[in-house]
DNA sequence: CTGTTAGCGCCTTCAG
DNA sequence: CTGAAGGCGCTAACAG
């Protein structure tokens, strides 16, 4: 900057002015000498030193369970699609649900000095993480930065989200209104806060209706496909329902390979529904039944509170989404 | 960091040679007083400073076009697999192959001084962009900056990749093989490298067979599902192949969708294939017959390759990984 | 409106 | 082995 500053016969500090976008007056043709200047140099300020000096990285970080999920991935694109204009940078990573990885990432990004921190990922329940969390945060904040959270999460941090348990009730009603009486649940992994809150949905709507989720009706999973398909397998065998709500979509592309590869018909024989509505859903093997959650836009909101709560609002209620019921080829009548 | 020197009764610059694991020598007992001051006051320590002083941020940034498609999701997890482990941080960003909004992220990444540049989003041929961006790449490599393509680039720089014409050529054989002899293309954005490269290897494998691939027969879309089953409609108006070969697999599943829609049964009236293998694929409406590029381990590779290169090495040859076709539900002899 | 002066927090010669 | 001093590149009072 020296250089520009230099090359454009002005000091230092009026370089910084313009070139900072500073509301510092400036004359018209110092300040057009050093844009001049700036351009013919190729001059590109360096950030970490401006960070340094001003207590602002223009930098978020985003913690996921799992970039390539699908659902964290669209998430994480309407964070960017918000951040990108506003010139901030995201830095992304996953924790794979492990408290000791998240952790360290969350130290990272302190020591990187973002702004602000997404967790986008739900919130573990092992032993001693919200302590740890909880204490790194507690820095970060008192270092200025700003918590956001987009999910299930023990910690408070001003949130944005949606109905977990009330959008899994809805589709089981949807399932239970078809006929179903033998419903079963696929449900995610158990150390997740977000799994429990899916599951709740699914007993409420089943005890609402006088019926019962017997412990065999419901199935630990992961949130994947195979673990989808190896938890139905089990599922089947032992319970034989006639409708299956997974936690996820994933796992409902699972039901419905493994069912297919069995030669059960869907729905047919039996309904298969999902959550989250990723666009994959509807090119399934058979189109699914799901509930809708509008992740682009879920991250937008993610992205709009982290800058009100930089800007030093605190707005109330914090944002959220509408779920919707999205029928497809996946569920039908419960057969007789 | 002073609060630290003073708690263990040393001086910033001892405190700084522990914490930063400088080859320094200190004495054990400086050495254990710092970190256990450090540890009670739970330091962090500002790497945007550390970054100033030493110009290395441990900061990668990557350009790919849509986080959300998962070709480019599975690729960033390999990525963030080798960085994490090395404490280097990564920014994520789309580029929605927009020659203007790629160069301003690159511009970006630049003055947040990043270590190096993953280019894994393939090089547009929009006039102008290569020139820009070598000028922008010439001033970060003068800084010290590292940059790695992880796709077909006019833009020269140390490469990872795999064999696209190749592997188009390889999997248009596999349906040549089974009898078909009007095969048509679903080809990806025409502005991309990439896009040049599958359509040329599946030119290439009908022309060696003595067929010949009439313009009717190809047809030119977007990556994405919902293109991929518009052009599929259009291209099936026209032409009528008896088999289809997609630049990538989300165009392939919107094949497979608008077929079994319209009643064609797949494979036995027209076959389909894909390009990526993401995991979607053998979940997909029809179980997919793709190429599989082991995404995730790419990913690994370009990290590595970065790695390398900042070490000051220069692997050659470039490393590469070897796609490997897949066969599937989708694909199966000419209707007699 | 402009320039001078201090740092931001850390690393790194350079003397001790 | 330890400490003092200077500087990384930029911003932000503070005088002019």
């Amino acid at each position: 900057m020296r250089d520009v500053a230099r090359a454009a016969g002005v000091s230092v500090s009026t370089a910084s002015r313009v070139l900072s976008g500073s509301a510092h007056p400036v004359s018209e043709a110092a300040r057009s000498r050093v844009t001049a200047a700036a351009a013919a140099l190729g001059f590109e300020p360096n950030r970490l030193a401006r960070a340094l000096a001003t207590a602002r990285s223009r930098t978020i970080g985003v913690v996921v369970h799992d970039v390539s999920d699908p659902y964290f991935a669209d998430i994480i694109r309407g964070l960017e699609d918000v951040a990108g204009p506003r010139d901030h940078a995201l830095f992304v990573t996953s924790s794979d649900r492990d408290a000791a990885k998240e952790l360290s990432l969350v130290r990272a990004f302190v020591a990187h000095r973002v702004d602000a921190i997404v967790l986008v990922a739900s919130g573990l329940t092992t032993p001693g993480y919200l302590d740890d969390l909880t204490g790194i945060l507690k820095r970060f904040k008192d270092l200025g930065g700003v918590v956001v959270a987009m999910s299930e999460h023990a910690y408070p941090a001003p949130r944005v989200g949606f109905d977990n348990a009330g959008s899994s009730a809805m589709i089981t009603r949807h399932l239970i209104d078809l006929g179903h009486r033998r419903i079963g649940h696929l449900a995610g992994p158990p150390e997740l806060a977000v799994s429990a809150s899916r599951e709740d949905g699914y007993r409420r709507a089943l005890a609402e209706a006088g019926l019962e989720a017997g412990p065999d009706l419901v199935e630990c999973g992961w949130f994947g496909m195979e673990e989808g398909a190896s938890a139905t397998a089990r599922l089947m065998d032992r319970a034989a329902p006639t409708a299956i709500v997974a936690a996820n979509d994933l796992m409902a592309f699972g039901a419905l390979r493994h069912l297919l590869d069995q030669g059960v018909s869907i729905p047919d024989q039996v309904s298969v529904a999902g959550f989250d509505d990723i666009e994959f859903a509807a090119y399934a093997s058979v189109p699914l039944t799901t509930v809708r959650i509008p992740l682009t836009q879920f991250g937008r909101l993610g992205a709009e509170l982290v800058f009100e709560l930089l800007a030093g609002g605190s707005p109330d209620p914090w944002p959220s989404v509408t779920p919707e019921l999205v029928i497809r080829g996946s569920s039908g009548r419960a057969p007789t």
